[in-house]
DNA sequence: CCGCCCTACGAGAGCGCTCCCAGACCTCAG
DNA sequence: CTGAGGTCTGGGAGCGCTCTCGTAGGGCGG
């Protein structure tokens, strides 16, 4: 087909020759060196550098059955999302701590119904030691993907139910928080508190909304109207609700962009945020919170924290020769109060 | 280390004896079947289905000598701007064109100089057949690591001058584009047409600011602005412009973030556009240019499309034993006509 | 009908590595 | 000084595949 890559790299029986001991001492050192004595490993370490020696991942692999990549799944609607910054930060703590764990990163982007039987036999074909997805819509077909290739894998986010599958997640205590931030403006006195909820399909979503119910147990109908998690809806919803309920005095946007977006709706309509209309968001990502005016009071998730969970939850589940899964987790969320409320 | 990914997979040998030929024959059916007659082609398929094999991959590399995969390498600034649509839609034409070549993308995160000896070495380990990167910034590291791995690689965007390497590119015609803009600009009779400039430090920023004085080579100092890419600078260089030269009456903003950032201060210091300004944007991503008030004129590049171009020359590159590397790509631009100029 | 050539298939080597196992060596107690 | 027990090291098999090469077999011209 073509050239070697580099031309002749060495060999780990190059390096043991040069160091004057076999392949098998060799391959010890360059594995960590225990069980080998120093003088020796000194010289095959030297030998190493001497070469520029670095192993031949493919032969390891085609022995060891580990092949130090984890394959990322976004399905098409997540993959346009890529802009929301939340993504940006789920992965970059998922390869971070891939790094850490020596492992690679390998991006598998299901985009059609052809996509998932390719993708589907990749996973399956071992090129890949495990699976992290996200699961974000019910009729997500990545669920049944991975259940069909029988990979280890994690999710990023509760799954809808409806799967059997005992596949372990990440996910943040979306009701506990959307519980404190509506918990907060009750605090604030507010008396007619909003909910500008997201998109039905997403448990994330949902929660959130069982959350403000969990406060506001007899919450008016009206004072909770449907967003899509963009900003623009986020701007609509609150226009809707003004409409509705011009006593609003408190609105919980079930994440941050729709809270930016229900502000631009705020200021345009003259009200002041807090003092009229006070505001929390949800996630807590930087450029959004930190740069509306004034500066967002949300829920924060650590975003990169779970998503460096998600591998760390993999790697147990790889190196877990029993068959016990590890249980799922769900990480604390935190109120930061800004100015919005 | 662990359990196999998946119970001991069925093997070639397997499929070779169910199927009653040879291990060889059964390899040839499976990397396409030529030089096998009918018959047999058919009963190995059948032994493929019934067993589910699936080819060790590995196994295959280790004689080879390619993996399919291709590493995408994303320097930390540019994956912060990951949220830049530019960016979802070239990985997308990337990914698309890679599924075509039956190739992994390998997502390389490059994220401190730690991180650089990482990905070197990773890149130079053989893992990856080739390597695709976005050369965006002057200082940017990535040139030089990727000369250090010695490996196949084509470039996203013209690298800056200064680096001796002859690593192709594919960029579009920034340069031209621009011209194009502006001759639009003064088609309409505009006499005072500004420039919103991208950073310096990128080379699609200076083409396009290049681009603008080939048209008007003796413009005013004053009507240049400069921007970072973001429509939050492009409103403020807007802002500066209008203070500066109330007269203008034509803008080009050097991508459409910035335009719509500008359309923004138009609106809110009472200008009509494109009455009283036109204005022509940059890049075409239809998130931005299509859902302004009024929508975007702007130059179309076609980013997908490079996307897949990059891949297309890394694969010409790879199947290329002669080391005639081949040239780089400059795809051409259009001008989008909408409503704001 | 015989021999030639071409095509289809099988045998076998070997890609670079890990890991099992046997043997060498050393230490120390008896 | 000897042998048991431990620690290190090397030999060698084998992971699953591709690919070269040799051979068998069939078609066809002479």
């Amino acid at each position: 087909m073509s050239e070697p890559t580099v031309g002749s790299r060495p060999t780990l029986e190059a390096v043991a020759a040069r160091a004057g001991v076999s392949r098998a001492t060799a391959s010890r050192v360059v594995n960590g060196g225990i069980g080998v004595r120093a003088p020796l490993v000194d010289k095959v370490r030297q030998a190493v550098d001497e070469l520029g020696y670095v192993p031949n991942h493919a032969a390891r692999t085609l022995v060891t059955r580990r092949n130090g990549a984890v394959g990322v799944l976004i399905a098409e609607p997540e993959f346009r999302i890529f802009s929301d910054p939340f993504f940006e930060r789920q992965v970059r703590g998922i390869s971070r701590e891939l790094t850490v764990h020596d492992c690679q990163l390998v991006l598998l982007w299901v985009e059609g119904s052809a996509d998932r039987d390719r993708v589907a036999r990749y996973l399956g074909g071992g090129h890949v030691d495990g699976a992290l997805a996200f699961s974000l819509h019910n009729d997500d077909e990545l669920p049944a993907l991975i259940s069909r290739a029988r990979i280890p894998a994690v999710f990023g986010g509760r799954p809808p139910a409806g799967h059997d599958l005992d596949i372990p997640y990440v996910d943040c205590d979306n009701r506990g928080g959307a519980r404190e931030a509506v918990r907060h403006l009750c605090a604030l006195g507010r008396k007619n508190i909003a909910l500008i909820a997201g998109p039905r399909d997403q448990t994330s979503a949902l929660d959130r909304i069982d959350g403000y119910h969990d406060v506001l147990v007899d919450a008016d109908p009206a004072l909770l109207c449907q967003g899509d998690f963009t900003a623009e809806s986020g701007a609509r919803a609150m226009a809707e609700l003004l409409d509705r309920r011009p006593n609003v005095d408190g609105v919980f946007a079930s994440n941050d962009l729709m809270a930016s977006g229900a502000l631009r709706t705020l200021r345009e309509r003259g009200l002041r945020v807090p003092d009229d209309v006070a505001l929390v968001g949800f996630d807590d990502v930087g450029s959004v919170a930190e740069t509306t005016e004034p500066a967002l009071t949300t829920v924060r998730q650590d975003i990169e924290g779970m998503g460096r969970l998600m591998v760390r939850l993999l790697m147990r589940l790889l190196n877990n020769t029993a068959g016990d899964a590890p249980a799922s987790v769900i990480t604390p969320t935190t109120l930061v109060r800004r100015a919005s409320a």
